[in-house]
DNA sequence: GGCTGATTGCGTACCATGTACGCGACTCCC
DNA sequence: GGGAGTCGCGTACATGGTACGCAATCAGCC
């Protein structure tokens, strides 16, 4: 990554991905396509994580040379944008909505908290600025869409479900950050604990965080992690249907 | 980055750095100290972003050979984990507590924010396993004790704040990687809104995304992001008193 | 006061990354 | 059949974390 990050530079006007001229014409056969290689790039991801995605472990998983990608994909960002759309395409969005706003804003959480269980490293891609291809843009109009219909102006529309995922962001970061550390380290949860139990002895020991304390010695060691996303979520749409009432009588 | 990433090895039992010992003894005096590089570690993140802090460029700072750093530090992970303790301690944890719940959390989610939108690179590590350096504890402390005295068990006590927590690292993630994208590439979001606009345009000239379209035409083009924050965060404490009300009367 | 052995600083080396550049081979259109 | 545009890709560069091993340094013991 050369001469970037301290650029203040001229490249303000590149074009989304999805508005560039497929050219056609004159030269030998492709022998391959964006398709192609988006795929296995999605599938590479999936299987050992972002960092297993370079341009050169992709060629050679196509049995290409490295720079040959580059006739189809102008940089690796536009790569993943083109990942992050073909995956959120890929559960059909979840059927049509019922009108009920609460089973539906729930299901679409359960739907967009799985999708990226699936698909761990779309998280901080999604939650930059939206690139907008047709599936973004189709699960964007379906969740603004559960609150249609409510009287609502756009920005408290945009405001609540704004909220809602916004949870299920949080939510989920953390959960990929845990899987992501036991996929790269292999110290799965009970180590951690083992290898942390000690030291947490000392600090309980000290008497100061009696509530650290019953935590440790309370909690639930093993939480169902659904169980705490949905306790969560009925929390956040609770908070939901307060604002919907104090919006309606005003 | 040497063979990892495909090993599920035997590091199982890495002590946490917080309880290493501290050697002391026989040779030369070190010039350096672990503050030192932690300090200078922080001020470079901050400043020029987490990617700025690379091993070489830290020595660089400290006018030290590269190595030398590792006979402070074990890894570049320990070293994030230092950071982060350090910069959780910076703001004095904002004060008492005054026993009113819903004005205590909202203080924590905001100074929380705050400290987050300050070090942009403590949010994926805090979210992560808690690196539990004494100033993560006293924070952890802290927020428990503002559920604490309400007759709840601990499990729903780490329930209602950690929802709380959620939503709030949801939120900082997407304002955080908004602003990494400026500082890495230099478009503003006006730049974006040009750049995207034409293809936009075309979008809505199909009709099959009239939210969307709303949203374009009708939206406030420039939100206070603090008004943003603020507003879904008195959401979620609507959901965690109806929460509470439930919990008092079963 | 000199020896022993631990500790510090750090140069070198290895492998991995994204991608600019430019060359030769291919194929469609005229 | 020739020119123009396209394809595949080898090479090269700067950047990253850190294993290894050596020389300089100094505390403690005799």
């Amino acid at each position: 990554m050369p001469p970037q990050g301290t650029n203040p530079s001229q490249t303000s006007a590149r074009s989304p991905v999805w508005s560039r001229p497929r050219t056609a014409g004159r030269g030998p056969q492709p022998s391959l396509s964006v398709e192609a290689i988006v795929s296995e790039a999605v599938a590479l991801a999936d299987a050992e994580g972002v960092d297993a995605v370079s341009m050169r472990r992709i060629a050679s998983e196509l049995s290409v040379g490295t720079m040959s990608l580059y006739r189809y994909v102008e940089t690796k960002d536009d790569l993943l944008d083109l990942m992050t759309d073909q995956v959120m395409g890929e559960d059909g969005f979840g059927g049509e909505l019922t009108g009920d706003w609460r089973g539906d804003l729930r299901g679409i959480a359960v739907g967009y908290r799985e999708l990226m269980l699936r698909h761990p490293w779309v998280l901080p891609i999604a939650a930059s600025r939206p690139s907008l291809g047709p599936n973004v843009l189709r699960r964007t109009e379906r969740l603004l869409g559960v609150v249609d219909g409510l009287g609502l102006h756009i920005d408290e529309m945009s405001g609540l479900t704004g909220t809602v995922v916004a949870y299920v962001r949080g939510v989920v970061l953390t959960e990929i950050a845990e899987a992501e550390v036991v996929r790269r380290t292999g110290q799965t949860e009970d180590d951690y604990r083992r290898a942390v139990g000690p030291y947490l002895g000392e600090v309980m020991a000290e008497g100061k965080h009696p509530l650290l304390t019953r935590f440790v010695l309370e909690a639930d060691e093993h939480p169902d992690p659904d169980q705490v996303f949905l306790g969560g979520l009925e929390l956040v749409l609770d908070g939901v249907e307060a604002r919907l009432e104090r919006l309606r009588r005003p």
